[in-house]
Order: structure tokens, then C-alpha cells, then sequence
DNA sequence: GTTTACTTGATTGGATACAATGAAAAGGAC
DNA sequence: GTCCTTTTCATTGTATCCAATCAAGTAAAC
């Protein structure tokens, strides 16, 4: 977080305003993306308001709604964390994706228009050239990203809000539990821009579709153990406490 | 604003706590769903604090999430109203509610357990009782609360939350846009749970398909002018003041 | 050595004071 | 009277202070 154009700003100099509640949150998802938060990391909201520059009041502003949407996980009093979604959690969010953006694919695809496809494809491309380079931060951002700018291109604004949030917690489950860190897989986003560009709606919903079953097939079929959850944790010590 | 059983609680023993902020942020909802809070009203922070006994610290963090997800419309250093949901708006939420609900009943047939079951059921003749005792701001808050009960059925904590905040914004439309108040249409809502009951998933989608396009006719075609804009508004008065 | 009670430290929770903003009213020049 | 400036006022925006809470460590009792 090496955002400090602030250090150069002169010792008393007064800032007018110092960042805004919705600058951090945004800064926040970003790092999130780019896995410089990485899930179940400890955050206090002292911490971040020195980063920022400001007095706790901000920051915390912002924290409560990263908190509420389930991007940070919050115990009252005594402090916040980046969230590391179970797998049951990563599956719920995926079921609702399932929901909403095979919808919303097979709707674009009966509305697009000329621009909206240059987006998609300029966006396609830039997506390539990340993988290509071995960019793997930027590039998970980038395969984020793209089911956004879709939600974008719908015009819905709820839409955007709702995968907003739920992209996050997507990318939060995927650092998480996936093995493949590389964000969605291969070049299945050029084929649901393909099946867009000639408007076929159904194919589109379709490709989504089964785009997302294969993103939730890499979260739950990785790693052998089901669930590395505490009870088993205290299950396993309790056996070793017996044992010695 | 007459929520005041808080005259009740007891006359000076110190609350050791005020109302937290989830409890505000859960009864401004209900107070909308009972037509309480009517869209378009103006509220300040310094009302909502001195209403609940507590400091504006409480209550602007509740404001500011609500206005985060459009319930009120907030205006940088002015303050803010209760939504008003345009024509726009009100079509672009049951569009998401339209790729989402279906979906869910579907998923619901084919999981739900007697005790499910039985709480649809009894909902739905609370719902009567409520249409029959011509209680309209309960009617209201029922049909709107038999959506989100559904979700919670779902098991999904995002699709609960997600809905919640649609709900609300719908509830919202509706009070500005429809002609009768009555929530959501008849009987629609037992037809869906009786889909549920016997398993069939694709007829309870189906029905709750048809539920949802009849909420947004009931927007779209009730009212005959298409949209009341400021911008019609200044063209008609320019052409007023041309003609004297 | 184990348990209990107490202290301490770190962190959030909430209230208050003050600064910043913008709208509307008041005042003055022409 | 109209236009421009100034003042005032209501409201939000931010910082700071202190209280509340919980965990963990410490000391004392048995």
C-alpha cells in the first residue's frame, strides 16, 4: 500500500480532504483483487486510517460496509478480518451467480450494440495479453472484471452492484480454495462475447452457465479434504493430546 | 414516526445501550414497508438520532448503508430523502428479481422439508388475514416479507440479503408508481408454494415468472403518462411561456 | 500444579466538538 | 426593480475523546 503521494504533500501542510469513504472502499476491493489482502488477514481500523491519512471515523465508515456485504468479517470489539469464504459460502455465491448471469448474458445479447461489443473485445484482448505476460495479479483482476463490465453493459444498475459484491467474494473464495489461481478459466469469456456478438441469446446463458459450473467445479473437487474446519482441527489435537 | 413504544421502556433507567445500528437500519425498513416512511420524504441525521435517543454517530452509519443500496437518496452536505424509484429504476430491479426468483423456487421445489413447507403455508394465511381485515400497510409488508421468507428457505444468506434490498426498492416503486397499493397481486403466492409443495420446479418458476411480470404491468401500465421528468416539465413550460 | 481472580492492553463503540459546504435570505449598488 | 455580494443558517463531514468490551497474561490461593 504504497499510496503515499501524501508523504511528499509537506509535513503541516493541511490537506483539505484526505481520502474519501468511497475512495477506500474502492482502493480496498482493488487490493483484494490484486492479492495484496489476502483472505484472513487481520485488519484494525487504527492500521488503515494511518495508511489513509485519516482519522478512524472514515475508515471505519467503509469497513462497516465491506463488513456488511461479507467482504471483511467482523467480531464486535474486537476486530475485523479479510474474509476467507467457506466452501459452503463460495457454493451459495455461485448458485446465485448461476442465477443472475446467464440472464443477464442472454438479455445483452438481444441489446448490444456495435460499441459494447469494441468493449468487450478490447477488454478480451487485454485479458490475452495479461496471461501472455504471466501477469497473474493483474490478470485475476482482469478475468473479474470482465463479469463486471458485462453487468455494465446490461445498464442495470442493480445489476452492477449485486455482482460488484459478489465478484469480490467470488475472487476471496477462489484464493482461497481454488488450485488454479489463474482467475476463469481459458478462453471461455471469448466465447460468451462471441455468442453476444451474433445475438444469440440462448447459446450465451448457456456458455455463462457452464462458465460458472466450471468455476465452482475447480473450488469444490481441488483439495481433497472436504472442509478443514475447526472442529476437525480440535479433533485432530484432541487425538495428539491423548496420544502423548 | 410514531415507533416510540420506547416511552414504554421504562422512564429514566439508563439504557446501557441505545439502539445499535442494525436494529435502526431494521426498523427505518420496516417503517417503509408500513408505508410509514413514504418515498421522496426529507430526513436529516440529527431527526433520526433525536427519534431513537442516540448520538448522530449511530444513526449516519445506518443512513449511509441504506443509502448505499438506493433505499435513500443521499445528496453530499445537503442531506437525504427517502427513494423515489423512477419508472427506470422500478423496471431495472424486477428485471434482477426476474433472472433471480424464479431460480430460487425452482432450487426450493426440489429441497424444501415439511417444516418448510408448513411456514409458507402459514404465512400465506396470515397474508389472508391480513387482505381479509383489510389491514393494507400490513398486507404490504406481508406479500413483501413471503419473498424474503422464501429466501431464507433457500438457505442462501446472499440471496437474502440481495432480496432483502430489492424488496425494499420495490416496495418503494410500487408506492409511487401503482395504482392499487395492495402489494403483491391475490392469490399468485399460494399457486407458487402449491408448485413448491408437489416438487415441481419448473411450474413454481414458471408461476413465479408470471408473479413478477405482473408486479412490473402494474407499474408500467397503470399511470398514463409514460414519465413525469423534469425534462417534459421544463419543455411544457417553455412552451407556456412562448404561448402568453 | 491447577484453578481462580485480577490486571493490563489492544480494539472497537459511541458521543461531542468543530470545520466545511451549499442554499437561502439579507443587504447594497445601479 | 434587478443584479450582485454578503451574511446567515441548516446540514453533513471529520477528528478527537472517553467508555465498553474482550483476550491474554499475571498473580494469588489452595
Amino acid at each position: 500500500m504504497n499510496s503515499k503521494e501524501n508523504s511528499a504533500d509537506g509535513p503541516s501542510q493541511k490537506r483539505r480532504h484526505g481520502y474519501t469513504e468511497q475512495e477506500i472502499t474502492r482502493r480496498l476491493i482493488e487490493a483484494i483483487f490484486e492479492q495484496r489482502l489476502p483472505p484472513g488477514e487481520r485488519i484494525t481500523e487504527a492500521k488503515l486510517a494511518e495508511i489513509f491519512g485519516v482519522s478512524r471515523t472514515v475508515v471505519r465508515a467503509s469497513m462497516g460496509k465491506l463488513s456488511e456485504i461479507g467482504v471483511f468479517k467482523k467480531t464486535p470489539n474486537l476486530g475485523y478480518t479479510i474474509a476467507a469464504p467457506s466452501r459452503a459460502e463460495a457454493r451459495m455465491m455461485l448458485d446465485v451467480r448461476k442465477m443472475i448471469e446467464p440472464g443477464m448474458v442472454h438479455s445483452i445479447a438481444l441489446t448490444r450494440s456495435a460499441e459494447d461489443l469494441e468493449r468487450l473485445n478490447h477488454h478480451i484482448a487485454t485479458e490475452e495479453a495479461a496471461r501472455n505476460a504471466g501477469d497473474r495479479s493483474t490478470l485475476v483482476r482482469l478475468t473479474g472484471e470482465f463479469h463486471l463490465k458485462l453487468a455494465e453493459i446490461s445498464g442495470n444498475v442493480y445489476l452492477v452492484h449485486i455482482l460488484t459484491q459478489l465478484q469480490v467474494l467470488t475472487c476471496l473464495a477462489i484464493l482461497v480454495h481454488a488450485e488454479s489461481e489463474t482467475g476463469c478459466p481459458r478462453d471461455e469469456h471469448s466465447s460468451i462475447v462471441r455468442a453476444i456478438a451474433v445475438g444469440d441469446g440462448e447459446k450465451a446463458a448457456a456458455k455463462m452457465a457452464h462458465h460458472l459450473s466450471h468455476i465452482a467445479d475447480e473450488l469444490q473437487l481441488d483439495r481433497p479434504r472436504p472442509e478443514p474446519s475447526l472442529e476437525s482441527a480440535l479433533q485432530w489435537l484432541g487425538g495428539l493430546g491423548r496420544a502423548s
